[in-house]
DNA sequence: ATCGGATTGAAACGATCGTTTGACTCGAAG
DNA sequence: CTTCGAGTCAAACGATCGTTTCAATCCGAT
């Protein structure tokens, strides 16, 4: 096979980053080529076509997404456990949201994949929706223990709708709400309330909640493991 | 000022479906005059260029969005009320995400405005999002009165997102389920679990919960208004 | 030092993009 | 009947698109 090269990663990279703010169709192999300083002829060269290059560039960026949380949280012993770990996975998610833009452009990747599917969807749901999901399955079915596997499913959902809520219309809350949302005390917040929420809705009662909640309180942003790379 | 022309209306349907589908760079003008039956230079003549075709059509569709639940939905009376009303919401809008294309297309649209805003975000919001959130502020702020305002929003938007979340990623509920997620029987069991786990996670108590469901249910998918252009 | 495959460079390819042109049709007002 | 303006039409505009070509360059193996 081809050595690593260089010029290969730049290309990822910048495809990554303009791919994600605006979108496939908007942007030019010429702006991508300028931006990574590599010739417009290294992207037929390196990934054969535009569209090559779009699939393996989400491609990647899904697997490196997938690194960080995967293997990372196991299966709570107990109840207190993964209560805990719920809401350290929504601090973490929404600090990863500001702290970096790594979130912020493989979720951007990942929506477009959502609103226009390509041939790249498989590896956005293996790799970046799946991993969560199974997480979070484990944790509420710990919770909730009555919960039938298809209601565990429906909640699962809908905490994670509540997260994903905040990566997809920054605009429009950046536009009702005066101020920056994403500040760090405010996206702490956002992230109690959410955990407030939806363990209120899985019938966790108020005073386990606040105990959870204070728990996790002096590990605040910092539990969001780094990508190693760029 | 011109008359209403047909060639003009023809134009902002292909062009709401188009745009709604695959987007703004996705779409040549060539396709859209092909699919309304008109000439290319027609959309320069009625509309100046295709930005501006793009910024009717999303205008237009949001507002005739906008007519359909904005002043229907009176300020609830009482607690019992409210939380009827927030079960009638649900339900009526995923009963409209199935039903037929309108909000499908206008939801789209929305969302495509949200990922990569243009100078029609202002009227996505005014229209689409702004009339549900206060529907939902006042509901809610009936449900848990004795929420602060601010926290009555984070509520709403964990409401509304969870909501949202069927309008975002069918393509990703597609895959992962085996089954169509967009059933008319489906979409009322997701209606109720986001009313149950909502309404719980607002303070609400099984028996009331269960009482409200039940008195909804004799109406059950036709609450939904209708659209009558188009 | 020389070869050969891998990689880069500048230039050009045909296709398609959004837009414009100018002649043409048509119905109502003079 | 003539006139006029709104609307439609086919054709062409220059610009940009993704892709290809081919010579130049690099660099480790011979």
């Amino acid at each position: 096979m081809t050595s690593p090269s260089t010029t290969r990663e730049a290309l990822l990279d910048a495809a990554e980053t303009l791919f994600a703010e605006r979108g496939y169709a908007a942007v030019g192999i010429r702006e991508i080529s300028a931006e990574a300083q590599a010739n417009i002829a290294s992207i037929s060269y390196h990934f054969g076509s535009k569209r090559d290059l779009y699939l393996a560039t989400v491609r990647r960026a899904m697997e490196q997404s997938g690194d960080s949380w995967g293997e990372l949280e196991q299966a709570p012993a107990s109840r207190p456990a993964a209560v805990r770990q719920l809401v350290r996975f929504l601090r973490g998610f929404l600090a990863r949201l500001v702290e970096s833009r790594e979130l912020s452009s493989c979720g951007r990747l990942m929506l477009r994949e959502a609103v226009s599917p390509s041939e790249a969807l498989d590896a956005v749901i293996e790799h970046f929706v799946r991993p969560q999901q199974e997480m979070l399955q484990r944790a509420v079915s710990v919770i909730a223990p009555r919960l039938t596997p298809g209601d565990v499913k429906n909640c699962v959902r809908s905490v994670l709708a509540q997260l994903l809520h905040y990566l997809i219309f920054p605009a429009f809350l950046a536009r009702q709400e005066g101020e920056d949302v994403f500040r760090p005390e405010r996206l702490l917040e956002i992230a109690d309330h959410v955990a407030r929420f939806s363990l209120k809705g899985l019938g966790v009662n108020e005073a386990q909640i606040r105990a959870a909640l204070a728990d996790v309180a002096p590990d605040p942003l910092n539990s969001a493991p780094r990508r190693d790379s760029r």
